[in-house]
DNA sequence: CGAGTTTGACCAGCGC
DNA sequence: GCGCTGGTCAAACTCG
């Protein structure tokens, strides 16, 4: 899928605000947050709902768990002044399903039970998966050779182990680019067609060794103006690229930055340069582990256009 | 030749 | 149980 000029660049319509987010945010932070108030509060605007791309993601974010989950960073759906109760909902408990959450709280700060990424102890992919249990490893294909056949049939051995999914972070792009630049190293694994969209969902994974960070990339279909990225886990490297040659914020060591520094920001993000193809909407996607905060760059100050 | 992409198949979860 | 769907794998392919 090319990402064919579907749109001119024009004044975005749906770029005029309202900001949900900056309204009740403060009486949902049961932990000491790191200083990220407002830049990433007031990034995160929401437009009246519309507008069904918003719709469908926020929709999509309540799939995820989003505002009722641990960190608190975002408010309960419901609670959220957006316009319409029919954009924002609560995470339910089939939701919560979807999260592979089962009956684990996803309101608590608790960090789950599994392996957590954030240091360098995570080290597979299959332990950033859901657990490693190394007795349900993949059988490819070699095993089946008994039958004498060259089939591409594979018995991975994934059975019910639900996989964990890692923090995830989403946010809307608008941009005609796909794959946007954001520091890190990708390798496309993937590609589906998803219901309900003429446009294909990407998947890819950090190249880098040892790190299971991936990501999905796909184009609104409401809008084909918007591409939705989603993060999901958290890198446990540097940054392999930066931009014009210095370090853009967000792209400083884990080692070496506060916690809401490292990971997933896209490396990018800040850049003027980025900021002068397209215009961004941040939303954060439950975040079932509390990792919000690394996600968010302090730098972030308000969606401002550095021009402005 | 290595790294990355494409693409068809497989698998698991979920709803009916 | 079955079909649908999303997510992933890996062989084949492309590109530099």
């Amino acid at each position: 899928m090319s990402n064919e000029d579907h749109h001119e660049k024009e004044e975005d319509p749906y770029y005029s605000h309202f900001d949900p987010f900056t309204h009740n945010f403060h009486h949902h932070k049961p932990f000491e947050a790191p200083p990220l108030t407002s830049p990433y509060y007031e990034a995160f605007d929401i437009v009246p709902s519309s507008v069904g791309l918003y719709s469908d993601f926020l929709h999509a974010s309540a799939e995820y768990g989003c505002y009722n989950n641990n960190n608190g960073l975002l408010p309960p759906a419901h609670e959220m002044s957006c316009s319409s109760s029919e954009v924002i909902s609560p995470i339910d408990d089939a939701s919560k399903k979807s999260l592979g959450l089962g009956d684990q709280s996803v309101v608590t700060g608790e960090h789950p039970s599994t392996p957590n990424c954030s240091s360098t102890t995570c080290s597979s992919d299959e332990a950033a998966a859901g657990g490693g249990d190394s007795s349900k490893s993949r059988q490819v294909k070699e095993f089946d050779d008994k039958n004498g056949e060259n089939s591409k049939k594979v018995n991975r051995g994934k059975k019910k182990e639900k996989r964990e999914k890692g923090p995830r972070f989403a946010f809307l792009t608008k941009t005609e680019i796909d794959n946007l630049e954001d520091g890190y190293r990708w390798r496309k694994y993937g590609q589906k067609a998803v219901k309900n969209s003429p446009f294909p969902r990407s998947y890819y994974k950090c190249t880098s060794q040892n790190c299971s960070v991936k990501k999905r990339v796909e184009r609104s279909s409401e809008d084909p103006c918007f591409v939705i990225t989603t993060y999901e886990g958290k890198h446990n490297h540097y940054c392999p690229i930066t931009l014009r040659g210095h370090n853009p914020a967000g792209v400083l060591p884990p080692s070496v930055s506060p916690p809401y520094l490292s990971g997933l920001a896209p490396a990018n993000f800040f850049s003027g340069e980025f900021y002068e193809n397209l215009q961004q909407q941040y939303y954060e996607v439950p975040d079932e582990y509390g990792l919000l905060q690394d996600l968010i760059n302090p730098s972030f100050n308000s969606k401002q256009h550095p021009s402005n």
